[in-house]
DNA sequence: AGAATGAATAATGAATGCAAAATTCAAGTC
DNA sequence: GACTTGAATTTTGCATTCATTATTCATTCT
């Protein structure tokens, strides 16, 4: 009957709260920042109010250090962080592969297989970026035919809090193809419908991951002081 | 060098974020009460603005739905949503054994015996209360042993959603067994070191306990308007 | 009487104002 | 010349104020 979807009406500082994570999430606002409540105001010409609710919810998602009486600055990840995330967000992907390889159905798997296709083809011939939007897409999917939206919400906030490594972590050409053997190996367990297999395997293309990024990390050394 | 443990100064919106969710988690504030703003600042003493930082945050948290123009109410947690959570947490909890096998000095192993001897003194004993909070305790030392603070204040974040269904969680006879008995066989694979073994176990426990809050719920029937 | 309308009241959303704290920057000291 | 000291400026934290939206309640109409 609801046919008619409730006019969504959002508050200033949940409007603020998006823009701000966007912003954040896409390097306008780059880790280490100084955030200037003046400046962010004048910006998108709103008060201080709204703008400092925001902010307080960015910082519980651990996106925006506010240290009291002295402001706020855009999160900066430290080596030790992605080193304590990325485990979590191995079991969280283990979980997802378990629960959709036990809902999936011939539409889910024929999108996947659809989407993977399309995915190596990119890898074939270099295109990064595009390979990148798919493998996300990827993810995302399988997170959706999980069917847990709790789930799905918790991988989304850890993801956006190592939004800075996205920058660094460019593939080495070697590093790629064993992404691709992983994502081979995830659709032949999602073929098979073997939810423990294909956990094992999301968790261990988790921990590639998490080599590649530390691996770039390091190498920056760390940039202490921006 | 830093023996002084720098002066911790809080803002009133962090006091308030954790006295409200204290007042939640303790069942002061119950799930599906409407939040008043101007009866929460005369409690406090403080003005509206902190009080609303402070909201904003919890309901970020998921503690507190907040609707626009219509104001917040204590979240009430669905059956689905345990539904969603327990499955999280189980292999969150199994993580952490993992981790914590992996650094478990003799220390460490001596702690855990004499909490978990503890506990099962009050179980034989039949005192509830005790046995909770060690039963807690334990959960929580092994969460310090994983050495992982991201992932030990993830796991405490989804507790705090579940507060609700801590009073009617009450364990039947042969439930209470169980989970004695899962506790017997998590210190076995803690003695042996036998991570892989520790984490299947804690996420069998886990789901146990999701067992037993689902059949509570379920019992309690679907309590939809306050 | 019961539903519907509209005024009165209360609550929320956001801007402004003000005091306290921090930062900046210039002057002074060693 | 580098380090300290302290006033001027800026920024932050919080209270207050104002406008808008909900809610309540009395009144009217069927």
């Amino acid at each position: 009957m609801n046919e008619h979807p409730l006019i969504a009406r959002r508050s200033l500082a949940t409007e603020l709260t998006g823009r701000l994570r966007d912003m954040i999430v896409e390097g306008t606002l780059k880790a280490g920042d100084k955030i200037s409540e003046p400046d962010l105001c004048d910006l998108f010409g709103v008060s201080r109010t709204p703008l400092r609710e925001a902010l307080k919810v960015l910082a519980a998602e651990g996106l925006v250090d506010l240290t009291p009486n002295r402001g706020g600055r855009v999160a900066r990840i430290a080596p030790e962080a992605v080193e304590e995330l990325f485990p979590i967000m191995g079991v969280l992907e283990a979980l997802a592969g378990e629960l959709a390889c036990a809902r999936l159905d011939a539409d889910d798997l024929a999108r996947l297989e659809a989407m993977h296709a399309e995915m190596v083809g990119h890898w074939r011939r270099g295109e990064w970026v595009p390979y990148s939007g798919l493998n996300r897409r990827i993810h995302e999917e399988i997170f959706r035919i999980a069917g847990n939206a709790t789930l799905a919400g918790l991988y989304q906030n850890l993801m956006v809090r190592i939004h800075a490594v996205r920058f660094v972590a460019r593939k080495t050409p070697e590093r790629w193809t064993e992404a691709i053997e992983d994502h081979e190996r995830m659709m032949a367990a999602l073929r098979a419908r073997d939810g423990a297999a294909l956990s094992g395997l999301m968790r261990e293309h988790l921990r590639h991951k998490a080599d590649v990024v530390h691996e770039a990390l390091r190498q920056l050394g760390a940039p202490e002081q921006g």
